[in-house]
DNA sequence: GTGACCTCTTTTTTT
DNA sequence: AAGAGGTCAC
């Protein structure tokens, strides 16, 4: 690939011969970002620029592999593996991991999510007995985030009266006590949560002007994609590491920066002009991915918002067919609509399910789409919603693993002093906190000691702690001779935890003994490519350790995960993991005030533009088609309540749009026009506001609570997802009599189906193992005949 | 200390 | 609608 400039347009071209200083690229929707950073990686490597000194940052994990690899095919794998290349959480955790001694942190330390942080939180609530009504560990976790990711230390929020001020009128005085218990809590258990692995990072680089400058020195030149959606804490790891060599290019579109919940800044990417000396600009207006209604509906849709940087962004493509819009009764209704547009599609067209995406606002609107397609006999895939590793019976067994790599995981061990049950219930696991908290020891250090303290626990009490001790220490041992997989092997038998799920009988419990069985197959997949991956003769330390894997499955985003990449299905995700994806088809389901834009984010204007920016991602993931759809009423908190069309359906230029007219039976129909509409013509009735029935909600939430906006706490992470079905891939090609290739079991019959969806399952007789149920959605099947 | 049952809350988006 | 947490009896 010598000709690899011929196939850039000027302003592409001139972003990657620009070599060295700082430059910013305002890259468009579609207008090519991804092939001008990789060229521009592979060029500087042609220029003899080491591979070693280029530090690029992506948003995702999967961005950076498929960059990578794309960079291998031009200059070679070999060099190209030598890029560092990651998110910055993962990046940063690399690096802190060598450089941990210096913050008194364990090389091993362990990455909590935020499951472990709101549990964490929830207990030194319930110590300091505060009010969990007044202080809601998600609310206080998200107020806690935001101080890291602006760099507000502990001693900074003392130093800061405002701060305190604001979260006294708040009701809660006691924030800075909690955020000092967090942090000291997390140090000592060794670990960090993911604001931490940016905050720490910032400690190192200002504690310590060595490690900064070796750091520097190492990164002489810096990319980062995404750059809209980077927080205060990410600006300044990248301003201190580019500030020697200046090489720094940033790469973003400030109209598609929707991550401000978690901290995003947009001035960065705004303000970036005034941050180094002889920025220079490339902007790149030409899309090349979507027809020109999609693009200029697009346009006319972000013109809207007030902020912004000056930019055009254009396409020679040809014009295709206009937006359509579609208006239904119910969310079911949606669905099948949704089903059935893309099943004529596919025929009409002779296409493939994988050139359709479903995008919506919030996780939970996936079950009536999904509902639909299944119907339909569409295959499907959910990307997000709950993880596999966040499923309980997966995060028990990884905590065992936890603690063998790090015994002072305090939120680790508390899920598992106790599960399965061996007699220590919660005033055992109490006494040990607070004898934790006395002596400034982790409750593993009491364990080991629980001799020398006195501790008024019973003697069979003690005895079972100390057996707990001596396996955890048995683990451990068994950890420095055998590989992740065996340890995982080994933990799982000792424990009994498979036994343990046997005896629910539930139907439920059926699936999540085979899901630790597929937790098993990760780990030794995982291992599998740790191995093969010096194939060409490369040196590289193959670290099957087991504290490699849980950093993996730590910092694993939902698209990391990914799949046989032949597979055929719809993809159904948020609109916010679809960002930087790409479509033929696009469906926007939902869009009704209060879901599309979020009643959350209504109240102020910078809230409602992020919203709008958030549509016009999903619009311009389309390449030749959109769709939107909106429904009448919906299920939601289990209560049927009355919807209107969002508002930004009306901020597209009606020229680009084409209403459908539903198709409904005749009783429905009538329903709508008496019910509803009475008699005026369709077309010109969407946007009329529906008459105002008795809305059912529960008379608390009548309205989100109107807090002074002062004191407003972003918005609460989200840890209950609420489905747990249909996590992954749903096929429902197989059939019984299939011969199938499992990636572990090798090649099989199958013997029966049962289940649907994502708890579809089958029973499938291998040549080497016999009999086994297995799960389709996790089980990588091949069909072979 | 355990387990069955009941009540309450939750839905914005994610590394 | 469903999961988490609290309460109560054993």
């Amino acid at each position: 690939m010598t000709n690899y400039l011929d196939q850039l347009n000027e302003a592409q071209r001139e972003a990657v011969l620009q070599k060295n200083g700082a430059m910013i690229i305002i890259a468009g929707a579609g207008s090519g970002k991804t092939r001008v950073l990789t060229y521009r990686i592979a060029h500087l490597m042609k220029q003899g620029v080491d591979s070693f000194s280029i530090l690029a940052l992506t948003f995702t994990n999967k961005a950076a592999r498929e960059m990578k690899d794309r960079i291998g095919k031009m200059v070679g794998h070999s060099e190209a593996k030598n890029l560092w290349m990651g998110t910055f959480h993962s990046v940063f955790a690399r690096i802190l991991r060598s450089e941990a001694d210096k913050l008194g942190f364990p090389k091993n330390f362990t990455i909590y999510d935020t499951q472990d942080s709101v549990r964490l939180i929830s207990a030194i609530i319930k110590e300091m007995q505060l009010d969990k009504d007044r202080y809601k560990p998600k609310q206080v976790l998200s107020r806690i985030s935001s101080f890291k990711n602006s760099l507000i230390t502990v001693k900074a929020y003392y130093n800061n009266s405002e701060l305190q001020e604001t979260d006294k009128m708040a009701n809660r005085p006691r924030i800075g006590e909690i955020y000092q218990q967090y942090v000291d809590r997390c140090f000592k258990a060794g670990a960090m949560d993911f604001d931490d692995l940016l905050l720490r990072t910032n400690e190192l680089l200002t504690r310590f002007p060595d490690v900064l400058a070796k750091y520097q020195d190492r990164f002489r030149y810096i990319l980062v994609d995404e750059y809209q959606d980077t927080n205060h804490s990410q600006y300044l790891i990248v301003r201190a590491l580019a500030d020697k060599f200046q090489n720094i290019c940033v790469v973003g579109d400030d109209s598609q920066s929707i991550y401000a919940f978690r901290g995003a800044n947009i001035q960065n990417i705004l303000n970036f002009q005034r941050d180094y000396e002889d920025v220079k600009i490339f902007k790149l207006e030409q899309n090349y991915r979507s027809t020109s209604n999609i693009v200029e509906a697009a346009n006319s849709v972000i013109d809207k918002n007030k902020t912004k940087l000056d930019k055009e962004i254009w396409t020679d493509n040809s014009k295709g067919e206009k937006i359509k819009v579609m208006r239904t009764l119910s969310e079911g209704e949606e669905g099948r609509f949704v089903a059935n547009s893309i099943f004529e599609n596919k025929m009409n067209h002779q296409l493939k399910n994988r050139s359709f995406a479903v995008l919506y606002r919030t996780n939970a609107q996936s079950r009536a789409i999904e509902d639909a397609l299944r119907k339909k006999d569409i295959a499907y895939r959910i990307y997000g919603g709950l993880s596999f590793y966040q499923r309980k019976e997966i995060k028990d067994v990884l905590s065992y693993l936890r603690l063998i790599v790090n015994p002072n995981d305090e939120e680790a061990l508390k899920r598992v002093i106790n599960y399965p049950a061996r007699g220590v219930g919660q005033t055992t696991i109490e006494k040990l906190s607070v004898a934790a908290n006395h002596y400034k020891k982790s409750i593993f250090e009491i364990l080991e000691n629980i001799d020398k303290v006195d501790l008024k626990i019973n003697s069979g009490t003690k005895l079972k702690l100390q057996n707990f001790v001596t396996m955890i220490k048995s683990f451990q041992i068994e950890a420095q001779i055998k590989n992740a997989f065996e340890v995982a092997d080994f933990v799982i038998k000792q424990t009994k935890i498979i036994k343990e799920l046997e005896k629910d009988s539930a139907p439920e419990a059926v699936s999540k003994v085979e899901n630790v069985q597929e937790l098993l197959n990760g780990i030794k997949d995982f291992i599998d490519e740790q191995n093969e991956e010096p194939e060409d003769g490369t040196e590289r330390k193959t670290d099957t350790s087991l504290a490699f894997f849980l950093e993996d499955v730590a910092l694993a985003t939902d698209l990391d995960n990914e799949k046989d990449k032949n597979e055929d299905s719809v993809s159904l995700m948020t609109i916010h993991l679809a960002k930087g994806l790409e479509f033929e088809y696009v469906y926007i389901v939902g869009l009704e005030e209060n879901l599309f834009p979020s009643a959350m984010s209504m109240n102020t204007r910078s809230e409602l533009e992020e919203e709008r920016r958030l549509f016009y991602v999903a619009l311009t993931r389309a390449e030749k088609q959109a769709y939107l759809s909106y429904a009448h009423s919906r299920y939601r908190w289990g209560k049927l309540v009355d919807c209107e069309p969002s508002r930004f359906l009306e901020e597209i230029d009606d020229k680009y749009i084409d209403f459908m007219t539903p198709k409904v039976s005749p009783n429905i129909n009538k329903f709508i026009n008496e019910d509803i509409f009475g008699d005026v013509p369709q077309d010109k009735v969407r946007f009329k506001k529906p008459v105002q029935r008795a809305i059912i909600k529960p008379k608390s939430k009548q309205k989100p609570k109107t807090v002074p906006k002062t004191i407003q706490i972003s918005a609460p992470k989200n840890l209950k997802k609420v489905s747990n079905l249909n996590q992954n891939l749903f096929d429902s090609n197989i059939t019984v009599g299939n011969v199938v290739q499992h990636s572990k079991f090798g090649k099989g019959e199958v013997v029966s189906l049962e289940g649907v969806g994502s708890n579809k399952k089958a029973e499938i007789n291998f040549d080497s193992v016999g009999n086994k149920k297995l799960l389709l959605q996790f089980a990588k099947l091949k069909i072979l005949g």
